[in-house]
RNA sequence: GAGGGUAUAGCUCAGCCGGUAGAGCAGCGGCCUUUUAAGCCGUUGGCCGAAGGUUCGAAUCCUUCUACCCUCACCA
């Protein structure tokens, strides 16, 4: 950094701002490209950050990194002049440049941009880690490439400027939620946004941050999800809601959980939960059709077919499979005997339907690779579901599965307002036997349904998760651009 | 929370049974007017993650701590 600070004072005694205001660029690597033969000996002005640079003594070969690629310039001391010349022996790799010449093709037969000018437009002060490359045929072999992941997560900047496959996932994880958007204003719904700062939580049992108000000397919980807001809306007379946004939840973190992450939720009014897989569907695969061009995505080495419909199985029916065991109907007992079988620890206080999740997740989650519907749940799950229509001690809620995880979550809505008061009265025991992620009775959402809530499916999908199998990418830190760390010693600390 | 792994130059890494720190790339100084992991010559650069201990002597052995990664548990 001392060395790059002396050439800046050079910089300046050459009367070069090292910091100028703005530079035209007239094409994108790729523009030039694609229509080479049209762009022979046409002037451009590309801008970028420079990758490479290789001197020849009076001429330089470097490469510029704009927002489509990386494309070559020749630099001349005969085309560029002497004092311009010094000029670009003072920039490093890492700067960012604007390069004006004519596009030519090398005698190694690289299009390339002969400069007529080299002008500096941000001077670095750190050294990027040096990432070099050549191409052996379709494959890009990379040397010493920046792979320390600390590194790379603590200084995304860092990493997403020297590795072009990073971008590309963020990339891609923009367009997924740009075409869920889409597909979703097509279906008539509206995007709105809710309270991120609660007085209670709800909606999800899961653990909340706590945040203090200063004004209204509160303490809000930072939102666990956001149903019971969208549910209020659709009491409000809107038919199709929905709303993308981060939820937080205070809670272990893992390659598939980080605290605060991103959750759609949409509310269809009039309409059930089989509604409610089909939609799934239909915006799964066509998300992969807008994207790769098919249905079909690959993750981790596996082909995952997300053209409906897809599998549709009872979770009774699907943990009969996978065990051996029917646990419908099965008393506290019962369940814990068969867990004991099947090698499943449990908590004391644990209830039937805990027993059951606990069973499921261990042994028939992991096998559900193709995309899969799993419905219809006990009711002690699920407080925010409505009964099955044939059988009051399940409800209509069903989970989507892809590679052995959930990426969603929905149900039938309950807008049964005595039914819903006892289901969070229920919740309220589990609360007291020490089940912390039970959920809070919510006063003013049981007033909004006692206004009365038309039948309505929910639905909510994890983008993380979802981004995760596009980008086929194993850990959820991957898809995020800043996950969640430790501060750094420096960090956090007034 | 349990177990395992990693931490040495800006980056990627080597450093054996303890003997005082090494390579490639980057950087810096040269040479070179079509190179592309450019090349050639020369050269700078390190509190060996932190703290303690054992020892004549520790990057290396021991203890503790910190951060990150992986697996499991928790968490849908």
């Amino acid at each position: 950094m001392r060395v790059r600070r002396e050439k800046l004072a050079r910089l300046q005694e050459l009367e070069v701002n090292p910091y100028p205001y703005s530079f035209t660029r007239t094409h994108l690597s790729a523009d030039i490209f694609q229509n080479a033969e049209q762009m022979m000996e046409k002037t451009v002005a590309i801008a970028g950050r420079l990758m490479s640079v290789r001197g020849h003594g009076k001429v330089g070969f470097g490469h510029v990194m704009d927002p489509q690629g990386r494309i070559q310039i020749y630099v001349r001391k005969d085309e560029i002049g002497d004092e311009n010349f010094e000029v670009f022996k003072l920039i490093d790799i890492g700067d960012i440049v604007g390069v004006t010449g004519e596009v030519f093709v090398t005698r190694t037969g690289e299009t390339t941009v002969k400069a007529q000018r080299v002008e500096l437009l941000s001077k670095t002060l750190r050294p990027l880690p040096i990432v070099k490359e050549k191409q052996e045929g379709d494959d890009r072999v990379v040397y010493d490439q920046f792979a320390d992941k600390e590194l790379r997560y603590r200084q995304r900047y860092v990493d997403l400027i020297v590795n072009p496959e990073v971008r590309d996932v963020f990339v891609t994880r923009s367009r997924i939620i740009s075409n869920m958007r889409r597909f979703l204003d097509d279906q008539g719904f509206l995007e709105v946004e809710t309270p991120v700062l609660q007085p209670i939580y709800g909606g999800a049992s899961a653990r909340p941050f706590v945040t203090h108000h200063n004004a209204l000397d509160f303490e809000f919980y930072l939102r666990i999800a956001d149903e019971l807001y969208l549910k209020r809306l659709i009491v409000g007379g809107y038919d199709g809601v929905y709303e993308i946004s981060k939820d937080f939840r205070n809670e272990g973190m893992d390659r598939f959980h980080n605290p605060e992450f991103t959750m759609m939720e949409v509310y269809v009014a009039y309409e059930d939960y089989q509604f409610m897989m089909t939609l799934v569907e239909n915006m799964v695969s066509s998300l992969a059709q807008e994207i790769f061009g098919q249905k079909i995505v690959t993750h981790q080495g596996r082909e995952i077919d997300l053209t409906p419909p897809w599998k549709r199985v009872p979770l009774f029916e699907a943990i009969k499979q996978c065990t051996g065991k029917d646990l419908y109907g099965k008393n506290l007992d019962e369940l814990r005997s068969a867990a004991k079988e099947l090698d499943i620890e449990l908590e004391s206080f644990w209830r039937e339907g805990k027993i059951i999740d606990e069973i499921f997740s261990a042994k028939v989650e992991p096998e559900l690779i193709q995309p899969t519907f799993i419905t219809d749940y006990p009711v002690e799950l699920s407080p925010l579901a409505k009964r099955h229509r044939d059988d009051p001690r399940l409800v209509e809620r069903f989970e989507p599965f892809i590679v052995g995880g959930e990426i969603g979550n929905a149900f039938s809505e309950l807008n049964d307002p005595i039914d819903q008061r006892e289901r969070f009265l229920a919740q309220q025991k589990l609360l007291e036997l020490g089940d912390d992620e039970a959920q809070m009775l919510d006063e003013d959402f049981l007033r909004a349904l006692e206004y009365g809530m038309p039948p309505t499916a929910g639905l909510g999908i994890g983008i993380d998760r979802l981004v995760m199998l596009f980008t086929d990418q194993p850990s959820i830190r991957d898809v995020l651009l800043f996950p969640a760390m430790r501060p750094e010693k420096s960090e956090g600390k007034i």
